[in-house]
DNA sequence: GTCGCAATCGCGAATCGTTCGCGATTAGGA
DNA sequence: TCCTAATCGCGAACGATTCGCGATTGCGAC
């Protein structure tokens, strides 16, 4: 995956099965390694990595090779059946589509992850597009920042700080 | 740079000797290859990656060694006079701190860039900053989207498909 | 000025995430 | 069951970055 996706046909789907059978009905072939790799997406609780699949979430499932894995993430998101999003450094994770376009922030001093609902940034959409016309995609790279225990802690040190200097 | 940049010093300056009086006045060092590195990121127009600038911002300026130009990116950074961001894919880019905290919208589509004086978010942070207690930080990863021209160029797009569909 | 030595360099190799190439395997229609 | 294109699984290549280490060098002390 080096190209940003802009556009997924959106899929409809519960389990395994239905997205199988929404593939075969469109004429693509079912190996293994694609059943796997869904059944770990479908098992797994939040974003994973592409190695994560590949281990069969961490021992738990069937693990397959990892070039493998990354082709089929490659292909079943270019289906709209999963998607894949940056917390930050470190690998890519992949969730199903049907999480919808969640988004995240991150917060960069403790690491902690808050998972929105697409429709909690609207607003921020709207504020953005009106001052720069531009459509911010937050679904693909979450939002760096502090969280609000981070910033208290930040506050606090440099109170202490200020005091000692 | 693995490590997220949380708080940096400020530092004021205007030109490289500015920083290099700075630098030896707190007791470091100037070897040539850091001169070097000052040097290029006082030429560059705009944020360059460790590459351009260990090639002598494309053969304009003296090369030098990459793992060195990190290590010196690194450093520097970590002493407020460069700071880094990520525009999506492909390496970091450096910028000398007094560029402040400037963000940047990148369209996912075009690859357009526009950069934004730190206040112009302030809204969108304040917004943020209420609706989540978070502190969102844009300044380190670019908010990616689509531009003006390519979201109307998808609404055509759009348009068109349902007349021929 | 030149000596000494830690700080820095510059090179190569290692790392991590991801992709490519290719011969071996397999799904699934004929 | 057979055929063949689609897919696999392995290893090697990739781009960005970091590490290890012996060779160099900035710069304060004499």
């Amino acid at each position: 995956m080096t190209v940003t996706p802009i556009k997924h046909p959106q899929l409809e789907f519960d389990d395994v099965d239905q997205v199988v059978e929404v593939l075969r009905r469109q004429g693509y072939r079912l190996s293994t390694a694609r059943r796997i790799v869904l059944d770990v997406l479908f098992a797994a609780e939040g974003p994973v990595s592409a190695e994560h699949i590949a281990l069969g979430l961490g021992g738990r499932l069937t693990r397959s090779d990892l070039a493998s894995v990354y082709r089929n993430l490659e292909w079943l998101e270019s289906l709209g059946v999963v998607r894949h999003v940056h917390l930050g450094h470190g690998p890519g994770l992949y969730t199903l589509a049907r999480e919808g376009s969640r988004e995240y922030l991150v917060c960069e001093r403790c690491g902690r992850v808050e998972t929105l609902e697409p429709s909690q940034l609207d607003g921020v959409r709207a504020q953005i597009r009106e001052a720069f016309g531009f459509e911010a995609r937050f679904s693909h790279f979450a939002i760096p920042g502090l969280c609000a225990r981070c910033n208290d802690a930040i506050a606090a040190e440099e109170g202490a700080d200020q005091r000692t200097t």
